[in-house]
DNA sequence: TTGTAGGCGTTATCAT
DNA sequence: ATGATAACGCCTACAA
């Protein structure tokens, strides 16, 4: 069942069975009722492959997730798909490994659907460097700064990731934790891990404590048995914090079950810090004290950002989304009494 | 770029070209060796859906996974990868919202990408029942039992709900607990939840326990916030249970947390089983006890028949996998001593 | 082994 | 408003 057959048992030529089907100008009403109609009876399904073969452009939005395993994400995407129902444009959705190579793999899917925009959920900004030239439509970054990459048709949306970090540390201190031990990913890697430790290191040194990294700092992978592992090897390595920031609430996680099988309270003994605000870690006993993105203003802003560039040709620009600090029950005031 | 650029940098025509890309016989070392060097100095990429309007089949095999958030498909999809990864099959794997129908857009994938065979994780029986007569390449269904479903091109590999379900219950029974609470699905919406509750009435009626699902049943969706609103709904209701079995780990970890904001100990004073075997699980405190799907097993067995369909024409069949019990810290014995 | 040409189902550009 | 027709980029007979 092709439109030709439509054609045929409609009366009229392709040509206006194409332009009926996609709601274009110039067709009669008479024609277009007989033609969704036929359509309808014979369940018609348009043949994709030809048609993106011929189109110049859809009217999709592409939206491209790098790790599925990221949470943040699945709820980034149903707060993205909201705010695009309310307009002409219909969302694609591509979710993807995290250890593959986003900007490739949009390239690609530029050249299949043709895409008048695209959101990139997470990515590196060495594969940008590497692979974006091949994009011309535009673009928003989302969760990572992108404001270090040159490119007219590239913007970004993020979470300070500096300031939280430092934050998470700042809280600590403020209760009065002098020795603080961090959990985070590879500076190396991961561009949000190595802002997230610039950021401690920073509230460190406002605060004119010391921190050896030697001593007190794991780095490992955003998950919960690495946060795990890295705990245990902190404390088989004696080291004597009193409280703990993991960059990614999955380590804290990971980190707390490490600290009660060593026999250590969260929060009495050890109080511990993550970042990201999952759902989940409200959920958790204790809850887990966390410095929260916000996955709606981040969405948001990335949509907004991103219309403003495909409609109005605005020029891209770079933002951050505040933070919010959730002191919950994983954290403890170590002071003593009447000493604030 | 196209290929036709390619034959004319070459020197060879396009038919050749398209032979020595596509690894097609009849193709001179020499030939073969130019054009693809040739491709790869000008990064050649090719049009994908001009290749698929004019394929009448592919060698992809292509998996659905119906609800992103299910963290057991996000492990089962990297089990699949690897176990396909030794075989001459290429994987397209398509993740959806849950509350869409898998099967009509696993027909459209077919007629877009014409793979030889489709893996579900997770499914809909209604929605095989209404279109499932589009596909017609051998397909499995992993997660669920279809083996209700009247189609000689569908298997299905599950875990037995029935006595998955049962074996909490009856886990919960043999530590003494007379009176679970059981938190669920709706059974008239999910398959699953119907047969887990099922096994749950069946561990009830084998031990001549009485069950009142008015007092202690509540039927919600799979999620933190919703194991944890049926908890205090239980709890509200003065229901007086000693244990919980809730059919999902997500809703046993909301559940706990409502417990232990209503001043109950876990599991001092209340025993919580959930069903999954989710890694997270065991990171928290208390370790939670469940009853743990085989995701290796779903995987390998689900792969194994998928293959020997497509290869060999074997015949549907419907199977089913062992799972484990994971007696954890969320459970205790609360028979008195001596007893045994 | 290689070249040539027709067609996949659609959209887009012309006429009409 | 409608119809005819030329692409789109590729694969696949078939011919050479």
């Amino acid at each position: 069942m092709t439109i030709k057959d439509l054609a045929a048992k409609t009366g009229y030529a392709v040509g206006t069975v194409s332009r009926a089907l996609n709601d274009h100008p110039n067709v009669s009403e008479k024609a277009r009722k007989a033609i969704l109609q036929a359509a309808r009876e014979s369940d018609f399904q348009i043949n994709v492959n030809a048609k993106q073969l011929k189109q110049t452009h859809s009217n999709s939005i592409l939206v491209v997730v790098k790790g599925i395993r990221n949470e943040l994400f699945g709820e980034m995407v149903e707060d993205i798909q909201s705010l695009i129902a309310g307009t002409r444009y219909q969302l694609v959705v591509d979710y993807m490994d995290e250890d593959l190579n986003e900007v490739a793999r949009a390239a690609q899917l530029c050249r299949e659907k043709k895409p008048l925009g695209i959101l990139f959920l997470g990515g590196t900004n060495a594969n940008f460097l590497q692979d974006f030239a091949a994009i011309d439509v535009p673009c928003v970054v989302v969760t990572n700064d992108a404001s270090s990459l040159p490119f007219p048709n590239l913007s970004s949306v993020s979470t300070d990731d500096v300031g939280a970090a430092r934050c998470a540390v700042e809280t600590l201190i403020s209760l009065g934790h002098r020795r603080i031990a961090i959990i985070g990913g590879d500076c190396v890697v991961s561009d949000t891990s190595r802002l997230r430790y610039e950021g401690c290191l920073q509230a460190f040194s406002r605060h004119k404590l010391d921190f050896d990294p030697e001593q007190d700092f794991r780095d490992v992978h955003y998950s919960y048995q690495d946060g795990y592992q890295a705990m245990r090897e902190l404390l088989a390595a004696g080291s004597q914090f009193t409280a703990v920031f993991a960059m990614a609430d999955v380590m804290a996680i990971g980190a707390i079950r490490a600290l009660r099988e060593a026999g250590k309270r969260v929060p009495e003994d050890v109080s511990v810090m993550g970042l990201d605000g999952l759902p989940l870690g409200s959920f958790l006993v204790p809850q887990l004290a966390t410095i929260s993105q916000s996955v709606e203003a981040l969405a948001s802003r990335s949509v907004a950002i991103l219309l403003d560039a495909m409609e109005n040709g605005a020029p891209s620009c770079h933002e951050t989304v505040p933070f919010g600090i959730e002191k919950r029950e994983s954290i403890r005031d170590i002071r003593k009494q009447g000493e604030k």
